[in-house]
RNA sequence: GGGGAGAUACUCAAGCGGCCAACGAGGACAGACUGUAAAUCUGUUGGUUUUACCUUCGCAGGUUCGAAUCCUGCUCUCCCCA
């Protein structure tokens, strides 16, 4: 029995709003909906993931789903965003990046199925590069006013006075030629919905209004909410940047140790949206972790999930060895039982510097280990300051500001592990 | 085209001739406490050969013993009027 997509997505918290009527135009037979996808790198990140847990629920419903890649929209950047000009791709660049992301997004959905419901990916600049700017103001253009248009808060609010910046022609047309997208997958592929951000909604809708409005056609929309998290920061974002997919760009062990920080707060919220568990599962999962909290079964159950379907069951084994190890109440005799290829295998994604072992003769200090042999840290003052404050420790021990690196501190006869914080873990590799 | 306001470190935001590497807030990082959570408290937050020096306050010049602060030109942004 195939389950109702909005009832599984409600139940989720996945849902902000609704177009009325939705759930029952879905309960009428199979239906077509897509999410767009800004394909501006060659990775998803994971803020790209909740629209694609969308999609994978509403092919698990017996629907179809489509990913729609923004090759054209992606070089205008809607208002309401908070991205900064965008670059226009050329198109080598964006049929490399579409043919890594279909790769990242087939882990989650399937393309392959014989099934009528099979996934697909389009990309909005094969149908957008041959529209002439004189054929879109006359085809699409007439139809909708600039009243509306205005009337969308993304545009408001770039148009009161308390906005700093201006807006220019090109995001105010954004929403239109996002429109189009959905009255051109409606009349191609018959795409009735279309699912995103809760940002999204003025732009969906200005579909919805085009199909209305030129096809006498109806169109739904399904938002859900943005990502929070409970202390504000933005979601899979740390100070080095986005949580991507890519094995190359963020290592498993890192995308591992991003979910498995997540606070008690967002545990429940976040199960709920990124792993497949079913309720009754997550809500065993919730009271466990009430009644023992500091097992964290949440979090791990979270990061367990995910890291599996994003990267593979052993890329999970390898970094919760890692974890286990650094985090684990080892110490420097157990990093000395470790092999030479475990050991490398447990710290692969941690940044590792290889340096001359001549350099250990006559001991190294931990100012030039730090900073200016491995450039770990940016300066030889945050060196200084990281060892006043405490924070530095060789294979898992304190040291400070006059500790000296020599040979005894050499695991295998060759590595040494240097932590900042509990954090942030480094490498060196003396030969 | 006319008038007005503005550009300071990751962000916001003081400073308006020396005491300014630049108040404050947020963020970030670290320490303590914990559960690799949250909250809280503490410290740090341009660089170096660290009680001193160097580079930084939109860009380029100038005045001055001395400029983020004054003058000139330029670039960019926003607002109001037409």
């Amino acid at each position: 029995m195939k389950r109702d997509f909005i009832d599984e997505v409600t139940w989720r918290g996945m849902v902000h709003d609704l177009m009325p009527g939705t759930q029952e135009h879905l309960n009428e037979g199979p239906r077509v909906a897509y999410v767009g996808i800004d394909p501006t790198a060659d990775s998803l990140h994971i803020g790209h993931l909740v629209g694609v847990m969308m999609l994978r629920h509403f092919q698990l419903a017996g629907h179809k789903p489509v990913a729609l890649l923004g090759g054209a929209t992606g070089m205008i950047g809607d208002p309401s965003g908070k991205s900064q000009e965008r670059n226009l791709l050329d198109e080598e660049t964006l049929r490399h990046n579409q043919n890594a992301l279909k790769h990242q997004l087939s882990k989650f959905l399937d393309f392959k199925t014989e099934d009528e419901n099979s996934a697909q990916l389009v990309n909005n600049y094969d149908w957008m590069k041959d529209f002439s700017f004189l054929d879109f103001i006359r085809d699409v253009g007439k139809h909708i006013t600039v009243n509306y248009m205005m009337s969308k808060d993304s545009v408001k609010k770039r148009l009161s006075s308390e906005s700093k910046d201006g807006m220019s022609f090109t995001e105010f047309t954004y929403q239109l030629v996002q429109g189009y997208d959905f009255l051109h997958l409606y009349r191609t592929q018959d795409c009735t919905l279309q699912m995103g951000g809760s940002d999204q909604w003025g732009n969906i809708t200005t579909g919805t209004e085009l199909i209305r409005r030129i096809d006498q056609g109806k169109g739904f929309a399904l938002t859900c909410p943005l990502i929070t998290k409970a202390d504000g920061t933005k979601f899979g974002k740390t100070a080095t940047g986005n949580i991507w997919l890519d094995p190359d760009k963020t290592s498993p062990y890192k995308f591992y140790q991003y979910w498995i920080n997540t606070s008690d707060e967002d545990a429940e919220k976040f199960i709920k949206i990124f792993t497949f568990l079913t309720k009754e599962d997550i809500e065993a999962l919730v009271r466990s972790h009430k009644e023992e909290p500091h097992l964290r079964a949440l979090q791990s159950k979270l990061a367990d999930e995910i890291t599996a379907t994003v990267h593979s069951k052993e890329a999970l084994e390898k970094a919760k060895e890692a974890s286990q190890v650094l985090f684990g109440k080892s110490t420097e005799e157990d990093l000395a039982k470790l092999d030479e290829a475990t050991f490398l295998d447990v710290f692969e994604g941690v940044p590792l510097k290889e340096l001359n072992k001549d350099l250990l003769e006559n001991g190294l200090d931990m100012i030039a280990a730090l900073s200016a042999e491995t450039n770990f840290l940016k300066s030889n003052g945050e060196a200084r300051r990281a060892l006043k404050e405490n924070s530095i420790s060789v294979n898992k021990t304190k040291v400070g500001l006059d500790y000296v690196l020599t040979e005894s501190d050499l695991i295998n006869g060759k590595y040494v592990l240097i932590n900042k914080g509990k954090k942030n873990t480094y490498l060196i590799k003396f030969d």
